[in-house]
DNA sequence: GAGCGCATTGACAACGTTGTCATCTTGGAG
DNA sequence: CTCCAAGATGACAACGTTGTCAATGCGCTC
């Protein structure tokens, strides 16, 4: 095919079929106002015609703007949540037209190496994914450099930094009361990782919904985890260990939630008859238990997409949108949560 | 800080302080052996000294080379393969400094939008996860293009193309006859997607096995699925509202072996008590259900990063590596499989 | 001591765009 | 009919690097 990888329409190409320079056909491509519709036409059905494809490194050299933005996130080999987000970053850029670089990263990375991403590619911008809002070093970092940012489910709002945010706290409230409204007296909740602000948010949920419902929260009922299904399960045997029981789990994740789940029937305990386990996030993992997790739904793709389009925009001059968004979570109920003691299915 | 965001150092700015000319700065970066060794001593001080960080769109410009890959797969909504294969090939990009950059597609996707992305980023190379590889249209697309590629896991291997396989015949014959010794009669299969190269061979590696242990096939518990959680679920129901009803069950991957578990639990069905399953990948969903999964531990992440890693070989110059590589799997065994009819737990 | 070849270095163009500024049109007011 | 402002277009430099090719310096041979 003529057209294929080997010879490649330049805008010189364009330009000449089209016979105007080819400033002209850049700013047809750059839908800049000021270009006769006929103009524009004849360029347009030029550049189809050659099938042409702005060289995005020429355009990034000298436009200074490399018409991508970067998703810094800690390594997924562990929860599920990442895989969302990264979806609706995607979507985000798609529809934008820009491209997407990755940065995944272990736990505790230094800021040098975020920093040293952000200077080799020469992204215009970048989304943090949580926990990396909450580095003070790496957030620091990116304001000294004047990239813009946008975070998701960061701990704290800062002025100037595009945020968006689940309503966690209410949301764990709601779902805290209603776990207690079936009857449970002995709730557990398992602690999402201490370095997420969701976490301490949702913990507070929890304490606001027993003391909604007229109960005083008991320490020992509350067990650190990291949100990984392996910590959700060791929590869970601490917190089965206890006598009397508690007779409901919740956990701040599916994925300790399934943690949970396995570590009721290593005991042989059966769920929901004996335990009632409930998560947070709506993952894929929420229907693939058995019994399938009630949880609270996270619209976390949607939420990240929101953020990458704030981000887009703004790089893209827009001056008047909301730095920060709030969202709303919403209960699934499935079979892992029935009233305490209730007969088997 | 003096070395912000604001103003870089660009090759000029190093030439200037090391006292020679850009070219000269621009060989010592390249590593190209004519420059005397004083001299690049002095070149890499003053790049040190300057932060300096070669502008990638520049390079790409005049080089000709973008210095990223393309990384093409379906959209990973629903199995875990993508992810592993995901951080392989990050490795090996990181490993070469290399950017990726990445192409999530819907089932079915047209060759013309994998022509498109190849287009418009121009990235060197690209790498295609299963089932892309097997998409003759696409191949056929980027051969014509020029554009140097690696399969992950396709159906057939093709000459001049570089390509990675798990050894899925003689694996699944493996855990087929594991199995069969356990002295398990009537033994279910569900097959993986269609589209898959990997499913087809698993099946074979299935009737192997079978042949193996002198037993005949029956074509009724062969059940097809699509690799995914519902996919296996709905198989299993099929296969184990059969009379007999199959004592073991083996699915083609750890999704579907997931969903068939949950589909004996809606059936009262213990496992491995009155069913055993079997999955196949090693994902880490094998080791979240209850009882974990017996499977069949295949390299993928080690198998993508070293097709990356041919393939930027090959870009980079490189003449006599192997095309083909064949990975040897591993059993992993866990609870879901017992002898039929064994003791509870 | 001249000449030759190799190692080392530099000057300059080129890559394919966009930004700046100048130039040319056009239409309407006076 | 002239003039002017605004609209439309083009010429050219610039972005920061690498490729090409020429120039320089150095040691060695004869």
């Amino acid at each position: 095919m003529a057209t294929g990888g080997v010879a490649r329409a330049t805008i010189h190409d364009v330009a000449a079929r089209a016979e105007v320079s080819i400033k002209t056909v850049s700013r047809v491509l750059n839908k800049e106002p000021t270009v006769r519709n006929s103009t524009r036409e004849r360029v347009l059905e030029a550049s189809r015609a050659l099938n042409y494809e702005p060289h995005p490194l020429a355009r990034g050299l000298k436009g200074r703007r490399t018409h991508s933005i970067g998703l810094v996130y800690e390594n997924p080999r562990e929860f599920s949540y990442v895989q969302k987000a990264l979806e609706g970053v995607f979507d985000a850029c798609r529809s934008r037209s820009l491209s997407l670089l990755l940065r995944p990263c272990p736990e505790q990375v230094p800021a040098d190496d975020v920093r040293q991403f952000i200077r080799q590619t020469r992204v215009d911008g970048a989304v943090l994914l949580a926990p990396l809002g909450d580095r003070a070093d790496i957030v620091e970092m990116l304001v000294e450099m004047e990239t813009p940012m946008a975070q998701v489910s960061p701990g704290s709002k800062a002025a100037g930094t595009i945020s968006v945010n689940p309503r966690d706290r209410r949301a764990c409230a709601q779902l805290t009361e209603h776990v207690l409204s079936l009857g449970h007296r002995r709730v557990g909740f398992i602690e999402g990782d201490p370095r997420h602000g969701s976490s301490h948010e949702r913990l507070r949920g929890f304490l606001a919904g027993l003391r909604k419902a007229g109960r005083l929260p008991d320490k020992r009922l509350i067990a650190p985890g990291r949100f990984t299904f392996d910590s959700g399960k060791e929590a869970a045997r601490k917190l089965l260990g206890m006598k009397p029981r508690p007779t409901a789990v919740i956990a701040g994740n599916d994925d300790m939630a399934a943690g949970a789940i396995v570590a009721a029937r290593e005991l042989g305990l059966r769920v929901p008859q004996d335990l009632s386990v409930v998560g947070f996030d709506d993952s894929p993992v929420a229907s693939h238990t058995w019994p399938p997790l009630t949880t609270m739904r996270q619209p976390i793709s949607e939420m990240a997409s929101v953020a990458a389009i704030c981000l887009i925009d703004r790089l893209a001059g827009a001056q008047d949108q909301p730095e920060h968004r709030d969202f709303d979570c919403e209960i699934v109920l499935r079979e892992s949560l029935a009233a305490p003691g209730a007969p088997t299915a």
